[in-house]
DNA sequence: CGCCTTTGACCGGCGC
DNA sequence: GCGCCGGTCAAAGGCG
């Protein structure tokens, strides 16, 4: 069977020889247009982005920039204060939802291989590839004052679209009248497929394929995927919300260029909140929100982002990251005088795929899902990033948002070649 | 026994 | 119309 694939995978090779292959444009390529780099010190140095402090001084980058795909480098086999190791020594995640118009983060479980598990970063953006470029419900913001960074609420786009085939049954119906059935259902099925839930996506360089972000899921279907330009033989695997009534689907694959990284997109939301079964591990969850008092309430500038929850926090340190009108900031509530913490920007909690807000106040204090930057960093993090600037001379930025790679030196350029691989 | 993965078959969309 | 491909179905089998 393997074999058969294979071979035919080598006569699809020898047929798309001339070309570049297909699906390499759909997947990767798109991902490599619209990847983020920035880089991360080794030393963890987080920028920490003042109120006042634009989105593209935060990450130093073009915030225009369009990116689909974010991924954070594993750095732990050489370099045991990255990054994530750090997350790890925490275990906090992150999440998002995949169509409200806020951003937040959220702790959940991290998978006890801890020695291959990297941090995924959730898409503020869903991924454009050639079959979902319909898909794409939002336009990057090119300022902070975009519509931050979260994507069109399905509704919205939802909304666009009817109206959009409404038009077009409205001209075909002028053109056809009575006879314009076809083309209405055309119009109609068309409708429905674009109608699809958003997708986001996120990269995770890991030898785990599935990575577990807490909720449950069900294989069911695997398919060989040919596009790698070097005769890998890569397979998407498809899974299912396991809760009834819930629509969410993952496919995970590999990337054909850096095997070594999964893709892992997110489609719909979570109609149930946050899974508190064995496998969810959320009971373990404390809740320091609860201690500092800090709410997760809706805010009407927030982030949006989809996704995964990983890294779940044992002792969580009160942070935040907000986003205002014109920045978008991190307040290290643990610094405040009184210990007391406000908010003025903070935001709904979407957990991955899920309004966290439906999790935390349904249930009991022992679940709290802070959707906050808190639930990802660090003390260590959150301390060396306080105050901290980059050193833009060593080409050693810091940041933390959703859509952005994070690199050390080392393996920026592994990064680097990664992309030049994907664009040739 | 229930839940899950595996895997070949099937279907629909799309490009040629 | 045909073939390719992405996505899904569903039967079979494994596992705890």
């Amino acid at each position: 069977m393997e074999k058969k694939i294979k071979e035919d995978h080598h006569q699809e090779q020898q047929k798309k020889e001339p070309n570049s292959t297909k699906n390499t444009e759909t997947t990767t390529s798109s991902s490599t247009h619209m990847m983020n780099l920035i880089t991360t010190s080794d030393h963890h140095q987080m920028e920490l982005a003042g109120n006042n402090m634009n989105l593209s001084s935060i990450f130093d980058i073009p915030i225009s920039s369009p990116f689909a795909y974010s991924y954070f480098e594993d750095h732990s086999s050489n370099n045991p204060n990255s990054f994530l190791d750090l997350l790890r020594q925490d275990q906090h995640q992150f999440a998002s939802s995949s169509n409200s118009s806020s951003f937040s983060f959220n702790a959940f479980p991290l998978q006890n291989n801890t020695n291959h598990i990297f941090t995924d970063l959730p898409l503020s953006q869903p991924v454009t590839t050639k079959d979902e470029s319909s898909e794409v419900v939002s336009t990057t913001p090119t300022s902070p004052n975009a519509t931050s960074f979260s994507s069109s609420s399905n509704e919205a786009d939802n909304d666009n679209i009817n109206k959009e085939v409404t038009v077009k049954d409205q001209e075909d119906g002028d053109q056809h009248g009575p006879k314009g059935t076809k083309p209405q259902l055309k119009a109609k099925k068309k409708q429905q497929k674009k109608a699809r839930e958003a997708r986001f996506a996120f990269l995770t360089k890991s030898d785990i394929d599935n990575l577990d972000d807490g909720y449950r899921w069900r294989k069911y279907g695997q398919k060989a995927v040919k596009n790698s330009p070097y005769f890998i033989l890569l397979c998407r695997s498809y899974y299912r919300c396991t809760t009834v009534g819930c629509g969410v689907k993952k496919r995970v694959e590999r990337s054909s260029d850096d095997p070594s990284i999964v893709m892992t997109t997110y489609e719909g939301q979570h109609t149930h909140p946050f899974p508190m079964t064995p496998r969810g591990h959320i009971g373990m969850l404390t809740s320091p929100i609860l201690d500092h008092g800090a709410t997760t309430a809706s805010s009407s500038s927030s982030f949006s982002i989809p996704q995964p929850r990983y890294l779940l926090s044992q002792h969580h340190q009160p942070y935040n990251i907000m986003y205002n009108n014109n920045s978008l900031s991190m307040i290290n509530r643990s610094s405040s005088s009184d210990g007391s913490f406000v908010n003025p920007g903070s935001s709904s909690f979407h957990g991955f795929g899920c309004d966290m807000s439906q999790a935390s106040t349904s249930t009991t204090a022992a679940i709290r899902d802070h959707g906050l930057l808190q639930d990802i960093l660090t003390s260590k993090i959150r301390s060396d990033t306080i105050n901290t600037r980059t050193n833009e001379e060593d080409n050693k930025c810091t940041t933390i948002f959703p859509g952005v790679l994070f690199f050390s030196g080392r393996d920026r350029l592994i990064y680097e070649e990664f992309l030049t691989g994907l664009d040739n």
